[in-house]
DNA sequence: TCTACGATTTACT
DNA sequence: GTAAATCGTAGAA
């Protein structure tokens, strides 16, 4: 079941809570890979100086950012790492949430293949730019569609449990000023796949 | 053009 | 615990 377009109209913050529990899915050439969003961070636009946009800020970088929510915002970092974010609210309010660990819950067989060498399972989907590698991601699905596309997209958990939400200050952003220490890190207690308690 | 550096990962001490 | 890897992008010149 897919998400309808309304869910990723709202704010960043709203939307890096509610998308913990349910599914990242990649259709490959080779197989699919199912993966449960375990940990976000929500990266909430012109006024949070943590975020790429902040201050209006628009490069052809942060370009996929404007577009209406439910888009992949995915950029490369340290010039050796892939991260994915959705895009969060209406076009031209540039917020998004980005996807920090995942728990992989089917084509386990392929996340293995794509971390070559990584043998505990937790350090194959617990950092943003491990899950990307795990889920072939990169630039080529800048701008993507993950509320109805097929590559890569988000689907519904039928049979989401329940659990706490904890909250926690952003990773790697201490340049981000009084942003630094907002509470916009979102995880599931207990999950081992989470990416820093 | 030129320069500095990052929403990270990995290997090594 | 510390440091190297590695390059596209942002902002300055």
């Amino acid at each position: 079941m897919r998400f309808p377009r309304s869910f990723f109209m709202r704010d960043a913050l709203s939307v890096a809570e509610d998308l913990l529990g349910h599914y990242l899915v990649r259709e490959t050439g080779r197989g699919k890979i199912i993966a449960k969003i375990v940990e976000t961070e929500a990266y909430c636009g012109i006024l949070d100086k943590g975020c790429h946009t902040f201050g209006g800020r628009r490069t052809e970088r942060t370009e996929t950012m404007f577009l209406p929510g439910g888009h992949a915002y995915i950029y490369m970092i340290y010039g050796m790492n892939f991260c994915l974010n959705v895009v969060s609210a209406p076009k031209d309010d540039p917020q998004a949430v980005l996807i920090r660990a995942v728990e992989p819950v089917k084509g386990l067989e392929l996340v293995r293949e794509n971390r070559k060498g990584i043998l505990k399972e937790t350090d194959l989907t617990n950092g943003p730019g491990k899950l990307a590698k795990a889920l072939l991601i990169d630039k080529s699905l800048n701008g993507c569609d993950l509320a109805g596309g097929k590559e890569l997209f988000l689907e519904k958990n039928p049979g989401l449990s329940d659990f706490n939400i904890v909250s926690a200050p952003r990773i790697n952003i201490d340049y981000a000023g009084e942003f630094k220490d907002k509470p916009w890190r979102k995880y599931i207690e207990g999950n081992r796949f989470v990416s820093k308690i």
